[in-house]
DNA sequence: TAATTAATACTCTCAATGAGCATTAATGAG
DNA sequence: CTCATTAATGCTCATTGAGAGTATTAATTA
């Protein structure tokens, strides 16, 4: 029952890192490659940590502090192609969010809008027509295609619960469920035995836009509980480009004066007194986030019928 | 800004498992070594992925399937002592929760009642009085000896939002916080100057009881948006069965009525026709778990002011 | 038949959420 | 100077869910 640990065959170990930032209303990822890969590089030794080895990588990459960093995931189910089999990798992936993008412009790295490789996760003007219009209809005969009667029931029920009904009852955390959804149903360039023609979205190489996936479902969650999104922002900004921030992660319109009761409230903000003087009409007031608030919010609701002890 | 990944210096893959069971109204915890390790091993490389050789191997130990398996941390943060400090661990963590127990009465490897070793986190019958009693003024020192103001501001902080006040206030979720907050002042054995005198609560070797509470946070809050506390429960149950087995986990006593209303609008159980004929009184029905709807409850709520899309 | 245990039936309050309508404020273009 | 333009506010309203409490009914066994 307890076998001692002891060293396994040649294992490599590789961090990944989703790099998310925000300029312009659209949320960013750090790729390389033409946009095909994430950064990835091998862990080095000589770090103590790997959150320390992937933060120094980072920040002597792209010039700039990692405001955030949390682990995502690790994988171990691929073999280094082109080894004798026995070489396995062991990939370990984080999310980071950074404020400040790196050099405008460049070919490699480059920043890409994270809607280009799941332009069915925009619904910010209302629901993305792709669904409607192009998945739900491809994935209907994979739901056909099911093996027996049971199977079909749950292929059709995974559907609805993922995707709805293309027009409401949309979940935007679900976007590692979306995606594993399509590749399974062989809709994406990835899979394994993939359809003539995909699904549009740009895929990556490996298993990269799955990672992808798995840090834009993180990000979502998190931000309705903590507010992460600060590390994202300016050091100063109006309440405006705040919401407009919170819809380009969640991939959702919010309603405006709720959402600024819900700032008010939460006490996330302070004024800076300085206005934007940026177009026509009346400027907005700049704020800045009041950091002392955030070990407060560390504090989550409960979906469970508590009693007060007693 | 793209280095090739590299096969590192010594690696080896360990795997650690918080496996979890319930028994007598008790969370269980499955561990070895009278009680100081948690079931950990190496990641055999036949295994296609990490969860099919946790999975295997649990299986093979006690006999039984895992119901759920979820993925914790990947910790690579020490060296396997007596080696020459290039052998680099990297352990994975798992969280698996299991129906069935092993041989009763075992001694290695044995079941756990996990507030064995986080004794301030059973406040089913009313706020553990270790807190008020014991930590909180054990933490006192520890505030005052910060820094400066500020690391002094910061660290009364920690205590406030980890500890509340030791009367009410508490947020169960954050057992890692709390572990964290003692180690940090060396009031748990394990810590790296510890007090000639720690706070009530058996250690673990290594960092396992910081795994354990890894598991036991993650597993606190997801039983709040996801019923996985089927997997813990036996095929037939009461509905007050149900109730203790969520409160033991919870550490938590609820309302019965609003407990029942919940689970009730949730459609999650339903009647098997039998009653039980335990003790005096009235014979509780039994009710078993409807699992279609495990999927359906892919559905979280959100906490931001979404607007419905246009 | 009474003690015992379990299960129900309701009610009430409070806070949060999602939504809508209307109005005020401060600019720059012309 | 005034007016279109953009941003920010002020309120109201309905609905829902959570937390809590009181009282009553049901089915057993000692």
């Amino acid at each position: 029952m307890t076998p001692p640990p002891a060293p396994s065959d040649a294992v490599a170990i590789e961090l990944n890192a989703v790099l998310v930032a925000l300029t312009a209303n659209q949320p960013l990822v750090l790729t390389l490659e033409d946009g095909t890969l994430l950064p990835s590089g091998p862990f080095a030794t000589e770090h103590p940590t790997l959150q320390s080895g992937l933060r120094a990588w980072v920040e002597r990459q792209t010039n700039h502090p990692l405001g955030y960093v949390e682990q995502l995931y690790t994988f171990a189910d691929r073999n280094r192609p082109g080894s004798d089999g026995r070489q396995r990798v062991v990939s370990i992936s984080y999310l980071g969010l950074t404020r400040e993008r790196l050099s405008a412009g460049a070919r490699d790295p480059e920043w890409r809008s994270w809607y280009r490789y799941f332009p069915w996760e925009d619904w910010r003007t209302g629901p993305a027509p792709l669904i409607a219009g192009t998945i739900l209809p491809r994935l209907a005969p994979w739901v056909d295609a099911g093996a027996d009667a049971g199977n079909r029931r749950e292929r059709q029920q995974r559907v609805e619960v993922s995707f709805g009904d293309g027009r409401e009852s949309w979940n935007e955390d679900l976007v590692l469920q979306r995606y594993e959804l399509l590749y399974e149903a062989g809709l994406v360039p990835e899979a394994k035995h993939p359809a003539a023609d995909p699904v549009p979205g740009m895929p990556m190489r490996h298993d990269h836009r799955r990672i992808l996936a798995t840090g834009i479902a993180r990000l979502r969650a998190k931000i309705k509980y903590r507010p992460v999104f600060f590390e994202l922002m300016p050091p100063e900004f109006t309440l405006l480009q705040l919401q407009r921030a919170v819809e380009a992660l969640a991939g959702r319109p919010m309603h405006k004066q709720n959402f600024r009761r819900l700032i008010d409230a939460q006490g996330l903000v302070e004024p800076t007194g300085a206005s934007t003087a940026e177009a026509r009409g009346r400027p907005a007031k700049l704020f800045r986030f009041r950091r002392e608030v955030v070990l407060e919010r560390a504090v989550v609701g409960s979906k469970l019928p508590l009693s007060r002890p007693i």
